[in-house]
DNA sequence: AGCACGCCGACT
DNA sequence: GTCGGCGTGCTC
């Protein structure tokens, strides 16, 4: 720290201006008699205004320097520790280290003035721009979106529009007085208050005469000293009045106290006590209790087939660190983390247990953060994010269903919640496990490889079998005259499973009633006016829709292109599942589950109560009835379609596929009764659907792994894919083909084994917005990252560059 | 990113 | 003259 000799002492300050040419520290005094440190949340001047930044170290000052001092100190949100890791964060990812240090801030309270602009003119009346005005058309666009949201984020306009038209657009807008600027400071301190009446140390004889009402409340009050006034106000059943009338005779005292929200206060969990483990589980517990109890910093991939019990060791792993005085981290998949989950956690530790999850208001996630903060809490449950939660003496990371993509964050910082595990248990000396029935092949390659000890549970608890599979080909069924979406032995299972009174899953990964509205006279499609896609059936709202952009319009009655009336419907969405299935067995009680019947608090969890309850026969959805459910009543998993992720234009999509499926046949057969699976398909033979009907993960990873070899991708490559977008498909191509120069300039170095475009992305548009892509394979991150970060710095410098936005994503998931 | 500065053409 | 639009360069 700063020792303060006669010259003051400088600091270095990453400032919270997120860009490349800022993405370095900043040198400003330290005012005599501040006490700083490295981690320290400042404001400082820069470029003519005062923004907040982080202080990462010190110099000793000069006689030399003409530096502007710091304004004033925030709080200590940072440590050392987690300045390491934000440092080898903004390295790994490209991303600033700005960005990176914010990561670790508590999510909501996360630091940083969020500049909106908030419109200033009646809804009714959008203002009109003039003829001839520059940047005419994204001014009517920015008056459009004011006019609807009333307050649009600046970052939205940067998007929409690049840098330097956006910030044209904002001071247009201001100055003719259409709309203001709103600067919201972000502190990280938001407590709940709760005002209480606490009696005075005297009061407790004072005659109160004839007052009753008020000598009741200072009895009710004396035996306990304080409340909280609205449990006073509630159990006396007396009006606010009569506790000011106390107040003004000096016998209680009103306190306004910080209160911490308990946001599963509602909910009892009947505590749990650790199950007797198999053989298998405890093999795989002793090798992970070995490293916690001894040197730590091992990592394991525990390989376990659905319902092998994974949980149940990753509970006993916890409460072993918890007994060694160690905190835990365990993430899941957002998808996965319902109540259902949270409860297992919370029945085994209770209030030890940190929930961190989007469900949760800022203000919930908030305490719960400063729970662990203050050690108050050891545990943290969570998504993604809540690998940067502040678990003191960190000792254990699980990361449960590793493969799950929900784990890579699609924004800035564009990091793998694995990746950040890695650091974290590596600097903690903490133990790391990786759950899945499915290990992402990244994850199995580095088991095989040994930086990861592979823990294998092969079958499930209690010795029930993995349900059979049977794949059912569908050209076979279209042959044979059945054009329904079920095949006659799916139909004839379901049929069986209702007679005998057991539940059903039906599962397609596609949400909406068809995928695609056609002309049957002149071939019209309905697409979207803004993305490259064409529009899904909504029966239920009577609207079609798209599924990236949210743009929605009636159905047409008549073709827009030729006027005729042979509008028809092709394609399944679960929508349409549910339809058929309420034709084709009246009997049967149906649920849906997906996101558009899911879009209300709680209704998620209504929605599985029912079925686990046996309110429902059969429960059709997305990919959310895949995972991690736990109904031992169904027998009978039905897949309408395999086919639907495997030809998409990514090279993950034998690897999705497989896992999906693997996933979504797990959940039949977990009780007593078994149970099967039927999996329909136009493309019974290919290996991913094959390795998955016959449970076997090693045989497709061969394969898979080979693929990958031959064409280059991960994990024999780290890729990395340079995204190019703006509204001005010329100046996005141009933008490309500058950005593919620049990038085959460096190739000479051997870090870059191979460059893909410049070209459209296969969704070429969404949102109005034109997307090109290079893709590349780096051999290593260093000096890989390096290089392309300084590739899309220089193309930005351009003049197409500058007009468009320009992102970097280090091991990119997708290509889409 | 966002601010100031300085250049340019179009107006009182 | 001078006002607003737009490109350029810099931020301790």
């Amino acid at each position: 720290m700063p020792e303060s000799a006669k010259l003051p002492t400088v600091a270095e300050v990453v400032v919270e201006v997120s860009s490349p040419a800022t993405d370095r520290p900043f040198h400003y005094l330290v005012p005599p008699g501040v006490h700083l440190g490295a981690g320290a949340r400042v404001m400082v001047p820069f470029s003519g205004r005062t923004v907040e930044g982080f202080v990462v170290g010190f110099r000793p000052g000069s006689p030399a320097d003409e530096l502007k001092g710091i304004e004033r100190l925030l709080d200590h949100a940072l440590d050392e520790s987690q300045l390491e890791l934000a440092r080898a964060l903004a390295d790994e990812t490209g991303a600033t280290l700005y960005d990176s240090l914010r990561s670790f801030l508590p999510p909501g309270g996360r630091g940083g003035t969020r500049r909106r602009l908030v419109a200033a003119f009646p809804p009714s009346q959008l203002p009109a721009v003039a003829e001839g005005v520059a940047d005419r058309v994204a001014l009517v666009e920015a008056l459009r979106l004011l006019a609807v949201r009333r307050t649009v984020g600046r970052g939205e306009l940067t998007r929409r529009f690049g840098g330097k038209t956006a910030a044209r657009v904002v001071r247009h807008l201001v100055e003719r007085g259409w709309a203001r600027r709103e600067d919201q400071h972000a502190g990280v301190g938001r407590e709940k208050t709760r005002l209480w009446a606490v009696l005075a140390p005297e009061a407790e004889q004072a005659d109160l005469g004839r007052a009753r009402r008020q000598s009741a409340v200072r009895d009710w009050l004396a035996q306990r000293r304080e409340a909280p006034l609205t449990d006073l106000l509630e159990q006396c059943e007396v009006s606010r009045s009569v506790v000011d009338g106390l107040v003004a005779r000096g016998l209680v005292v009103l306190e306004e106290r910080a209160e911490q929200r308990d946001p599963y206060a509602h909910r009892r969990f009947d505590s749990t006590s650790p199950f007797r483990l198999t053989p298998e589980q405890a093999r795989a517990f002793s090798q992970i209790q070995a490293d916690l109890t001894g040197e730590g910093g091992n990592a394991f991939l525990l390989h376990g087939v659905t319902g092998s019990g994974k949980t149940e060791i990753y509970l006993q792993s916890i409460a072993c660190a918890i007994e060694q005085g160690l905190g835990a981290i365990v993430l899941v998949p957002e998808i996965a983390l319902t109540p259902q989950m949270v409860a297992r956690f919370k029945a085994r530790f209770g209030d030890r247990v940190a929930v961190l999850h989007s469900a949760l208001s800022e203000g919930e996630r908030y305490d719960e953060w400063q729970r662990l903060a203050a050690e108050e809490a050891r545990v943290a449950v969570g998504a993604r994010s809540a690998i940067f939660a502040p678990v003191q003496d960190l000792g254990l990371i699980i990361i449960d269903e590793e493969h799950e993509n929900s784990y890579k964050q699609e924004a800035e910082p564009r990091y793998h919640a694995r990746q950040v595990a890695l650091a974290r248990a590596r600097q903690s000396r903490a133990t790391l496990v990786l759950g899945s029935a499915t290990p992402s092949l990244e994850s199995y390659h580095q088991a095989r490889e040994g930086a990861f000890r592979l823990l294998e549970l092969p079958a499930r608890i209690d010795g029930r079998p993995l349900p059979p599979v049977r794949v059912i080909d569908l050209r076979e069924e279209l042959a044979n005259g059945n054009r329904s979406i079920f095949s006659h032995p799916l139909a004839q299972a379901i049929d069986s499973r209702l007679s005998r009174e057991e539940q059903v899953i039906l599962f397609l990964n596609r949400r909406g009633f068809s995928t695609f509205v056609l002309c049957r006279e002149c071939g019209f499609v309905l697409r979207c006016p803004h993305c490259d896609v064409s529009l899904t059936l909504h029966r239920g709202e009577g609207r079609t829709v798209c599924h990236y952009c949210g743009y929605s319009q009636p159905v047409p009655n008549v073709c827009p292109g030729c006027r005729g009336s042979q509008i028809r419907y092709f394609g399944i969405g679960t929508e349409r599942v549910e339809a058929e299935v309420r034709k084709a067995f009246p009997q049967a009680r149906v649920l849906r589950l997906d996101s558009d019947t899911t879009g209300q608090k709680g209704s998620h969890e209504r929605i599985l109560d029912a079925f686990a309850n046996g309110q429902a026969d059969i429960l059709v959805g997305t990919q959310m009835v895949a995972k991690g459910l736990d109904f031992p009543g169904v027998t009978l998993v039905g897949v309408i379609t395999a086919d639907t992720m495997l030809n998409l234009p990514d090279f993950r999509a034998a690897e999705r596929t497989f896992a999906l499926l693997t996933q979504v046949a797990g959940r039949a057969g977990r009780g007593p009764l078994g149970g099967e699976v039927l999996v329909q398909t136009y493309a019974p033979d290919n290996y991913a659907i094959k390795m998955a009907s016959q449970h076997d993960y090693k045989g497709f990873y061969a394969i898979e792994i080979e693929n990958r070899r031959e064409l280059g991708y991960p994990p024999w490559t780290r890729l990395a894919v340079l995204s190019i977008s703006g509204t001005d498909e010329l100046k996005v191509e141009e933008a490309a083909n500058e950005l593919g120069r620049l990038v085959e300039d460096k190739r000479g170095t051997g870090a870059i084994s191979a460059l893909l475009g410049p070209g459209p992305a296969p969704l070429y548009r969404i949102g109005g917005r034109y997307r090109r892509q290079v893709v590349v394979k780096l051999t290593t991150l260093e000096p890989g990252v390096s290089l392309l970060r300084e590739a899309s710095r220089q193309a930005a410098q351009t003049e197409w560059g500058s007009q468009v936005a320009i992102t970097l994503d280090i091991d990119a998931h997708a290509l889409l």
